[in-house]
DNA sequence: CTACGGATTTTCT
DNA sequence: GAAAATCCGTAGT
């Protein structure tokens, strides 16, 4: 196992949102390993940003794993339903941090599908591989990401822990707009999600552009 | 394929 | 009491 390090992370969020694509994320799932390759991310820059959780300094229960050393998960719920996993970046009480937005799965896909309630007793949902983990809170519910991994060190090498991958060049990084702020601010517009051209496991597909 | 509304409950004001 | 870094099913083109 080679583990991304604690130097990588400890760096501006932006720079690691797009150093992140092309990583691993692995999950030790009762020893099963479940991975998917980074194909979408998103940077919250801390208390200057108007989309961050942190924004102004807000520091509640909820968020405090965003303060802790960089290769802390910070796990969130959201929408009465969902949770959404980040990987805190930058020094120490600074809270900034990756979300980390769409996997291309590659290890334990049948028990991502279970996961992610295919066979369950309301339907019989048929998945296919991209509506695995085509979002932030799909791929926490096929990699089993709740609320026991926040503040979960990402760097132990155990139960979660993210690996080096192959290097991704400029030419096969998008950038866009962040998905899902409410703010309308200049923060909703900035260009900080990250994500692979041409991959069909992102969560929101780029668009040609319309006139 | 795109567009829209409902689900559901923690978190913070 | 309102909002929320979302998802899914249904309806329409």
């Amino acid at each position: 196992m080679h583990l991304l390090s604690r130097a990588f992370l400890a760096r501006p969020a932006r720079l690691v949102a797009r150093d992140l694509l092309g990583c691993t994320l692995v999950r030790d799932f009762n020893g099963r390993r479940l991975s998917g390759r980074i194909v979408e991310t998103e940077a919250y820059l801390g208390v200057k940003d108007a989309g961050a959780h942190t924004f102004g300094g807000r520091r509640t229960a909820r968020v405090e794993s965003m303060y802790m050393q960089a290769g802390t998960a910070y796990v969130y719920f959201t929408y009465g339903m969902h949770y959404c996993f980040n990987v805190v970046c930058g020094e120490i009480d600074e809270p900034v941090a990756v979300l980390i937005r769409a996997l291309e799965p590659t290890e334990g896909l049948d028990v991502m599908r279970h996961l992610r309630g295919e066979g369950g007793s309301m339907r019989a949902r048929r998945l296919k591989d991209r509506d695995l983990c085509s979002g932030p809170a799909k791929l926490c519910q096929a990699l089993a990401i709740g609320p026991p991994l926040n503040r979960h060190d990402l760097l132990s090498g155990h139960t979660l822990w993210l690996e080096p991958g192959e290097k991704v060049a400029d030419r096969q990084i998008a950038r866009t707009a962040r998905i899902g702020l409410s703010t309308e601010t200049v923060w909703k517009t900035r260009p900080l999600r990250f994500l692979l051209w041409h991959n069909e496991h992102v969560s929101v597909p780029l668009r040609p552009a319309r006139t």
